[in-house]
DNA sequence: CGGCTCTGTCGAACCGGTTCGCCGGAACCT
DNA sequence: AGGTTCCGGCGAACCGGTTCGACAGAGCCG
């Protein structure tokens, strides 16, 4: 059942058909009807590997992101969603590409056989080779983060730099001396994510700027690594009373760690960081975080490339968010521990 | 730059090209070297849309699943990027479709213009017009979940009767009589989600059969409705012990409803259920669960539609996994909290 | 009434691959 | 030497759409 079959049951040329259904050409209302009527009646649908063969346009973007390693966090879950949601109300696919870099095999069959208009690349690195090649290439794509130098590109950011700083002054009006902070893997860091990076940045600036006495971690992305983390910083500076996360699936270990070390949150310990809204509110007590606006990030993302699609040669345009501090339960002044009259802390096992 | 290119600098037919690459009809080495040479220089990849015009196959598998509404779990996420891992060590890509329905415009997308060559479907009810419409098609698919009737297709279960009774057994092994069940929301329950029906079959049966007094709840996929789930079940028989949970989404929320209610797990309630590992080790205590296996679910899912992929009319498969019980520690035994000697609880402000 | 434009439709070329039938020449056979 | 086989490569048709140029006929003009 193809557009030969259509155009003979309705008594008409293939071009015609074909005209019928893009609208580029006139069609009388008659003809218009007796091949509507016939594509009703067998269900066709126009194959999209012909239709893509034709016009050079596939209606599909490429989704890249790093392989899972171990496994996705929350943060690429909202993204994924939010991305193919935006997409489809633009009449687009997606197509997910597991990959970390240029040479990759995944990566070359979504450019080089040409499967997709355009990509979306999460998880930036502030050198990215994948950024690079796609520019050199002139290729329609949107990275989710920015490099170093993002400057004629397109893209969507957060500005973790600005969002670090922001928990660093939160504690520090809190009366917080000596915080701690709790970065992504150090084989992240190390390889240049721009999160880790700039939050990092942030972080220590601020501190300075406070006065603080700081100390940094990098942590694997899972509670047993979070809790490692923790017994870490308290054995390093016992008296240390917060610190400042991007690490949201070591969370829940962090959380754990504190219990276990008999650290109630928020009186004996203030917990913030940059988190996407569903995990802060998932532990006890809720987190006070910036939240990740994942499913904002998302929609722009494809706006935008969307935009790059029908307008080439458009001047880049980007967008740099830095969503507020949600006050939930996690933070709390300093010196809450010495409370004389506060229950006795239930000691851990 | 096509394959005509490249055979006009090679000096050989545009078909001599192809069987070089794919080695379909025998070419002389010395032709060939010369060919991949040509190629290597200009980094020339055939088109995809072309050859899946020209072959019928594209080379792409469709994951199909609902729309967000609000977000996706972690064990969707989970299957997700197992699914496209899978899939890539097949050489295959993964196009994402959020679908809820037959007549959706994404899957009709997916199935009538050709864009996959099978499908994965998750989410599945236990009537669900889409499997059956997949079925009349007979159109390459696998289900991750299975319908009421599942016999002569292709699918990768779970098996939550068995699993909920198995949470069940071991409630009631402890000497817990009065049981919670917190299943997903009331609007998945009505639309038929067999995980929420054969859970809650499950866990019905097994707690008659052990003559446990029960009630059961949908509750919404977040941690908000989690906590006032929670306060539900005190509120309607406060001499409840122990609960079991679908609803991972939720657990968060559990156990802060029961922190407020001054319940401390495991001591004063035990907490059990079907949950992904991620989110039994996040949450503290670690809940002892039956962890989904969703990588491995997903894994199968893409093992068995590549294979019947490869061989249509191969005879149908599918795979019913029922992982078991990781012991951690949520759970203990019942009227824990009247050991006289424990230390004294913390408290909740 | 002849020449003009305008409208609706058709045929053919094209997108970039794959595949089938065929053929020329070398090698092998008797 | 002539016939058969085998190997390597070529040309053409095809997959299912889109698009361009051409054209027939209707309606309008002078």
């Amino acid at each position: 059942m193809n557009i030969g079959e259509i155009a003979k049951r309705a008594g008409v040329s293939r071009s015609t058909v074909s005209y019928a259904l893009s609208g580029k050409r006139p069609v009388s209302d008659e003809t218009r009807e007796k091949i509507q009527r016939v594509i009703d009646d067998l269900g066709y649908r126009p194959n999209a590997s012909a239709r893509a063969l034709a016009n050079g346009r596939t209606s599909t973007i490429g989704l890249v992101f790093p392989p899972a390693g171990n496994h996705y966090t929350g943060m690429q879950l909202d993204f994924i969603g939010s991305v193919v949601e935006a997409a489809a109300a633009h009449d687009y696919d997606v197509l997910l590409s597991p990959s970390g870099v240029d040479s990759d095999r995944s990566f070359q069959r979504l450019l080089g056989e040409r499967r997709v208009d355009g990509a979306i690349l999460m998880e930036i690195r502030l050198r990215d080779d994948r950024v690079d090649h796609l520019a050199e290439l002139d290729f329609p794509s949107v990275t989710i983060g920015r490099t170093a130098r993002p400057e004629g590109t397109w893209w969507v950011g957060l500005d973790h730099t600005a969002l670090a700083a922001a928990c660093v002054h939160h504690l520090a009006d809190l009366g917080h001396r000596r915080v701690a902070f709790v970065n992504r893997p150090e084989q992240l860091l190390r390889a240049g994510y721009e999160s880790a990076h700039r939050g990092l940045d942030g972080f220590t600036k601020a501190a300075a700027e406070r006065g603080l006495t700081v100390q940094t971690y990098c942590c694997g992305d899972d509670p047993a690594s979070g809790q490692a983390c923790l017994e870490r910083i308290l054995h390093d500076d016992p008296a240390t009373t917060a610190l400042v996360t991007l690490n949201e699936a070591a969370l829940g270990g962090l959380y754990r760690g504190l219990a276990h070390a008999g650290r109630h949150v928020p009186r004996d310990f203030s917990v913030t960081g940059v988190v996407a809204s569903r995990w802060a509110e998932t532990v006890t007590p809720q987190l006070t975080a910036a939240d990740v606006p994942a499913e904002e990030m998302g929609r722009r993302a494809v706006d935008l490339l969307i935009e790059r699609l029908d307008h080439p040669g458009a001047a880049p345009r980007h967008h740099l968010l830095a969503p507020p501090i949600s006050l939930r339960a996690s933070t709390g002044p300093a010196g809450g521990a010495s409370f004389a009259d506060a229950p006795t802390p239930f000691s851990p096992s």
